[in-house]
RNA sequence: UCCCCGAUAGCUCAAUCGGCAGAGCGGGUGGCUGUUAACCACUAGGUUCGAGGUUCAAGUCCUCGUCGGGGAGCCA
């Protein structure tokens, strides 16, 4: 593969991948040539190769398939330090047609449409080497912090945080089913059974939102965590997005290079993170000149304001309940808010967690379904873990899309995932 | 659902007050033995999103529609 050329320095090899690019000089072709793992400059010098397949070189369109043999040799001018000289070029496919992503900038309509071609791109690559990265430091991080993975259906029952946004499909006799927006519910059962447990996968809002900041399909990871408070559940989200940032800084220096991130507001991102309660940011965003009135959730404008207030993550905490969801637990001394929190972003980047401790007594949970018009008998197995062995416990989502755009200084979120899914766009 | 913006060559865009449809990139031909989104010369390439309307004249102004983008609400 081409990103262990540097170890096979003066070894002949063979490599099979795709041209990315070319330049002549007549006498001599420069190719540049791609296999997934990276990216190398070949040369191909008129004399040092048979002159059929030099002219061959010639006629070859971007993205041609092309299995090529030569000598790996150091070289300074290089911008990986190597590069090959080319004895040998096999053609698989040179394309039928021109390759439709030219090296020179597109508009963002035409580059979804082949979104299927422009992972083809050195950035797309970095931006999804970033993503599994955060993945894959997430399932690291909890299943060394002792958590269970407990993966939750996709397919479910009227239940979830409300009925806004949901999918429908048809479901055999049974009538309608919905796509899941949340694993939490089950989470939380899970956690009664396991005690730290996480869900992870896609999930599903039919809200017609068109922002930069939403998918209607998107990644989320939801811990859930027995006997854990309102504190120790944002402890916890303190440390997962640490070592997730760490976890990046640590492997996907180059990727982070070539997006061009700043790579001192990452390296920032160290506990502790700051804290302010709902009723002093909406007295700070007031005095900021927003014209917010106490009550209502943050707008776009007012997330983005806030963060910029901080050089790293901010939790914001206890929302009046009256904007959060039925289960999140009533502050002890306050009855209009409740024990959450959502995680700001810096740099702008807003909300990527949300999270709260969750209403462990029955009748104050009942009570809550029934202000909110949520249809009750869909929650009865809900309501169980309220009646058998109820426990205090608490837990988050953090949307995966948010932190890979937000750490990978993306303008928009269709980029942090491979196959965007917006209300206006279902292919490829 | 609402508000704003856009649609012109394969792609990215320009076209002054309503007055001959242009450039760069990509393609083709030729040149070049070290190019880094290579360069140089020549060349082909257009139903200006669709349907109406105003006008001597519409890419440009008006109406309706289609598609897309940005944002709001909602949220991760």
């Amino acid at each position: 593969m081409i990103r262990d050329l540097p170890s096979w320095v003066d070894r002949e090899v063979t490599l099979k991948g795709w041209m990315y690019n070319k330049r002549s000089s007549g006498k001599i072709h420069f190719l540049q040539v791609r296999d997934g793992s990276g990216f190398i400059q070949a040369v191909m010098v008129k004399g040092e190769v048979p002159d059929e397949q030099f002219s061959a070189a010639k006629g070859l369109w971007l993205e041609a398939s092309i299995i090529l043999t030569g000598l790996v040799r150091k070289d300074d001018r290089a911008p990986s330090g190597v590069e090959l000289s080319v004895t040998g070029l096999e053609v698989v496919q040179n394309p039928v047609d021109e390759y439709p992503i030219a090296k020179k900038e597109h508009g963002i309509d035409f580059l979804l449409d082949h979104r299927h071609l422009w992972i083809r791109s050195a950035r797309q690559k970095a931006i999804l080497t970033i993503r599994e990265r955060v993945i894959w430091t997430c399932r690291e991080f909890l299943h060394n912090s002792g958590f269970l993975l407990v993966d939750s259906p996709l397919l479910t029952g009227a239940i979830g945080e409300g009925a806004d946004g949901l999918f429908e499909v048809e479901y055999f006799d049974l009538g309608k089913a919905y796509l899941a927006q949340t694993g939490q519910l089950y989470a939380e059962a899970a956690a009664a059974a396991f005690g730290k447990v996480y869900c992870f996968g896609p999930t599903f809002r039919a809200e017609k939102s068109k922002t930069r900041r939403h998918l209607t399909e998107f990644w989320m990871i939801e811990p859930e965590v027995a006997y854990a408070d309102h504190h120790d559940n944002m402890a916890l989200q303190e440390a997962l997005v640490c070592a997730v940032v760490k976890g990046v800084l640590d492997h996907c220096k180059k990727e982070l290079e070539l997006l061009e991130r700043d790579l001192s507001a990452l390296e920032r991102i160290t506990p502790p993170f700051y804290h302010i309660s709902y009723d002093d940011a909406v007295a700070l965003l007031q005095k900021l000149g927003s014209d917010i009135p106490y009550g209502d959730d943050f707008g776009g404008d007012d997330e983005t304001l806030l963060t910029k207030q901080f050089d790293k993550p901010v939790f914001v905490e206890c929302y009046p309940k009256k904007v959060k969801a039925f289960y999140m637990k009533q502050h002890p001394e306050r009855d209009d808010l409740v024990l959450c929190d959502d995680l700001l972003a810096p740099e702008g980047y807003g909300e990527i967690i949300g999270g709260s401790q969750r209403e462990d007594n029955l009748d104050l949970l009942l009570k809550r379904i029934r202000e909110e018009g949520l249809p009750e008998s869909s929650y009865g197995w809900y309501l169980d873990l309220r009646r058998y062995g109820s426990f205090p416990h608490s837990g988050f989502g953090m949307g995966i899309e948010r932190v890979v755009a937000w750490i990978c200084g993306l303008q928009h979120i269709r980029e942090a995932i491979p196959w965007p899914r917006t209300i206006y766009r279902l292919n490829p």
